[in-house]
DNA sequence: ATTTCATGTCATTTA
DNA sequence: CCTAAATGACATGAA
């Protein structure tokens, strides 16, 4: 409910955005984020109620009805047979190289955006998703998960005891295949063991824990245009990581049913946040999400309607949970949803891909590049580039401006994000744009003003781009799976070498503290954007669909980050807390601090805190900036600390800085965990109801065919009883309640409840008759 | 002025 | 016993 009056919001909010951005255009549009996932669902429910299914696939002599235009739009194999066949009762045989095993899930993936999948027969579907030619699936899930499941090097994760136990246990609906791969993975290898804290962890096990779909979060939407709600999934995969990883969540988790909540999460979310819209069409958010989210995490909520897809699309199809679609996915959602603006997302699409090569081309594109700075000047300068490529997406529907976002959400380093975003923002939010000129020109005085500025554009552009983008949304559940996976997968990684530390702090740490000026100049992030720089690079987490794009908000929102620390001093944003690199990847920041939305000024409370801190830092002299204070493990830093000669009160205020940002994303979590379970618990209502519902349909058949089998056996007995003549002590036998038979014209049956009445006139008939059945057997 | 929401922080519990 | 995470409760600011 309540995410449904936030998502309602936020169309409204997206709506009257779009208004604004084209005052011209009096046309408005309106999309709905469970649509897709309403529908998808009411297609699944008619496929196994064999309703309206105008195909029958055939899989090892196995029959499987399904409705041809769903297969067609997730298989290129469908595709092609269905559009050779178009007469009714089309029967297709599939190739013997496609099994039931391999086909089963991916039919039902088909219809719920979820792959139900075990290590057994990870191989199989694969094999089966190549030949039928299933979008997303293949590189998107598989060349992701299959390394990690298959690999020794993962299998370091280890989920902890209670979650095992949990997934086992609360999976009450879980699939059988679900727990099979829990136990794959939990029991049998240790090694791919999506470790509840490892990324991989949660692809694999929270899919198989909760029959979520780890296929879709892997997806990927955003590294491939056909991108399947790679967010839901993620958000699922966040939620169910969740459930796993934190012990005491197992209260609430199993209040709220975690894994069946997980699911419906899933579902329900993914529903919401469908707009993330994938080639498959199927947006449908399974989590509400919400975020399956409805989004979970609130601030992604607050910022667009993007983000409370995010959370929603989880869910069926990754709807999930994610709000957070991916980038590229937004021109193909957008071009599904809007005929019309096919060309435009296609013109995005073609943007993203630029970008994204650039992103190659300059290592993982988080950082900014100079083709990154150089586009989102050119942005600036010339809005008449948005307009003409992105910028037109403004006067499409609101959601499109998240997708948009999605786009070029990298803010700092993406080019076409830039494009877009800038166009988007630069035409309508004024609060936005207007503070930065005024930035601007205040600024204009000072030396270094250039460089102030470009700060500003980048940091304005990637926050706005953020907001836009939805990235925020994505923050929340997309990059905390993300977080995940790189705390899982790349753990290794993920806390800085030492030595990398070492010759940062030097750097950064004086100079940030002491000059603002100093602060300003990129450098400052030297440090921690090495740091990331090292991760993406080494870690390669472009080929993670869950981590795809993630840089690009890691970088944005690091480099928000950063530019708020240099705009105070050396900040270090609260929120990169969660970054304790062992504990969580950089990653986290973003999350909580990237979604903080206010970004031009120290306006929230994390931005205050992390003025004030930068201040109080500068106060005590720290000899490095607060980001490392959030940034690094625990191991670096105690490291750090031992290396440095600190106060006493310097002391305390770094512990009390780490502290803080850590409850900070904690609490986030939590509150993102509870909104998640709340929807999980709408949806299983509702799930419920439906199973109810159906329930109660199947008994009311049920009772119609028992008392038409009673009005027939009743007639046969009284024929038999009239033309054979059975001594009275035969009728009275077989009248006995000794006699089984005479349970059949029992009036008081109990296995026939209401039927009394139906059945009176039967009993006193077989009475009249002087006895009851006849029963000649 | 009041309510609601989002968020941060503290205290406590739990693993 | 210590630590980290989770969570309830409270406070605060914004809409």
């Amino acid at each position: 409910m309540v995410s449904t009056r936030r998502r309602i919001n936020r169309c409204q909010m997206s709506v009257s955005m779009s208004s604004l951005e084209s005052p011209r255009s009096s046309a408005f549009t309106f999309e709905s984020l469970v649509h897709s996932c309403h529908v998808l669902r009411c297609l699944d429910d008619q496929r196994r109620r064999d309703q309206l299914c105008d195909i029958t696939v055939v899989v090892e002599g196995k029959s499987f009805r399904a409705h041809r235009s769903v297969l067609a739009s997730c298989s290129k194999y469908f595709t092609h047979k269905v559009s050779s066949h178009a007469g009714p009762g089309l029967v297709i045989t599939l190739p013997q190289e496609v099994t039931v095993s391999g086909f089963k899930p991916l039919l039902q993936f088909a219809y719920t955006s979820k792959l139900l999948f075990t290590k057994d027969n990870v191989m199989e579907i694969r094999h089966c998703a190549s030949i039928l030619g299933f979008r997303d699936l293949d590189s998107a899930c598989f060349d992701f998960l299959l390394p990690k499941f298959f690999s020794s090097s993962t299998s370091s994760f280890q989920r902890k005891t209670c979650c095992k136990i949990r997934c086992r246990r609360q999976s009450p609906r879980a699939e059988l295949s679900v727990i099979d791969a829990n136990k794959d993975v939990i029991d049998n290898d240790k090694g791919v063991r999506v470790v509840s804290d490892s990324p991989v962890e949660q692809d694999v096990g929270g899919a198989s824990c909760q029959s979520s779909q780890p296929t879709n979060g892997a997806t990927g939407c955003r590294s491939e245009t056909h991108a399947l709600l790679p967010e839901v999934n993620i958000q699922s995969d966040a939620q169910t990581d969740y459930s796993m990883r934190c012990p005491k969540s197992c209260k609430f988790q199993l209040a709220c049913g975690k894994d069946s909540v997980c699911l419906e999460v899933c579902n329900q979310e993914a529903t919401h946040d469908s707009p993330v819209v994938t080639e498959e069409g199927c947006p449908f958010p399974q989590s509400r999400s919400r975020s399956c989210l409805p989004c979970s995490s609130s601030r992604g909520c607050k910022e667009g309607p993007a983000v409370e897809i995010i959370g929603e699309n989880s869910s069926h199809y990754a709807q999930t949970q994610t709000n957070q679609a991916g980038h590229g996915e937004v021109g193909e959602r957008k071009g599904e949803e809007d005929g019309e603006n096919v060309d435009k997302h296609e013109r995005v699409g073609e943007v993203e891909e630029k970008r994204r090569e650039a992103e190659k081309a300059s290592g993982v594109g988080c950082f900014r590049s100079p083709l990154l700075e150089v586009s989102s000047v050119s942005c600036e300068q010339s809005p008449g580039l948005d307009e003409g490529t992105v910028g037109t997406a403004s006067h499409r529907c609101p959601l499109e401006e998240p997708g948009l976002g999605h786009q070029s959400p990298g803010g700092v380093g993406e080019g076409g994000c830039v494009l877009g975003g800038r166009g988007l923002h630069e035409g309508l939010d004024p609060a936005v744009s207007i503070p930065r000129q005024q930035k601007t020109e205040q600024e204009q005085g000072g030396r270094g003003e250039e460089e102030r500025r470009e700060m500003d554009r980048d940091k304005e552009q990637g926050e706005d781009e953020r907001r836009e983008s939805g990235w925020e949304e994505r923050s929340s559940m997309e990059t905390e799976v993300a977080e995940h996976l790189a705390h899982g997968l790349w753990s290794d990684l993920s806390s800085p070498p030492p030595s990398l530390l070492q010759d940062s702090l030097p750097e950064t740490g004086p100079e940030n503290i002491q000059g603002s000026s100093s602060t300003l100049n990129p450098r400052s992030m030297s440090p921690k954007l090495d740091w990331l720089n090292q991760l993406h690079l080494t870690s390669s987490t472009g080929d993670c669909p869950f981590l795809h794009g993630l840089d690009r908000g890691m970088d944005s929102g690091t480099d928000r980050e950063m530019d708020r620390g240099t705009g105070s001093g050396d900040a270090q944003l609260p929120g990169c807390e969660g970054s304790s690199q062992s504990e969580k990847s950089p990653c986290v920041s973003s999350l909580t601090s990237g979604d903080d939305g206010d970004s031009d000024g120290f306006d929230t409370e994390g931005d205050s805190e992390s003025c004030s801190y930068s201040q109080k830092a500068r106060e005590l002299q720290l000899p490095f900036p607060v980001v490392q204070i959030l940034a690094l493990s625990k191991n670096d830093f105690q490291l750090m600390l031992k290396h440095q000669t600190l106060t006493r009160e310097q002391l305390d205020f770094v512990h009390d800085v780490r502290r803080r940002s850590k409850n900070r994303s904690a609490a986030q979590r939590c509150r993102k965990r509870k909104l998640d379970c709340i929807h999980n618990l709408e949806c299983e209502i509702d799930r419920l109801r439906t199973e109810k519902d159906q329930l109660m349909a199947e008994r009311t058949n049920l009772i119609q065919m028992k008392l038409k089998t009673w009005q027939s056996v009743s007639e046969l007995c009284q024929r038999v009883c009239s033309e054979s003549a059975l001594s009275p002590e035969q009728l009275q036998v077989l009248a006995s309640p000794y006699c089984p038979l005479s349970a059949l014209i029992s009036p008081t049956d109990p296995a026939s409840p209401g039927l009394g009445g139906p059945l009176q006139p039967l009993a006193s008939l077989s009475a009249c008759s002087s006895a009851s059945e006849p029963l000649e057997s």
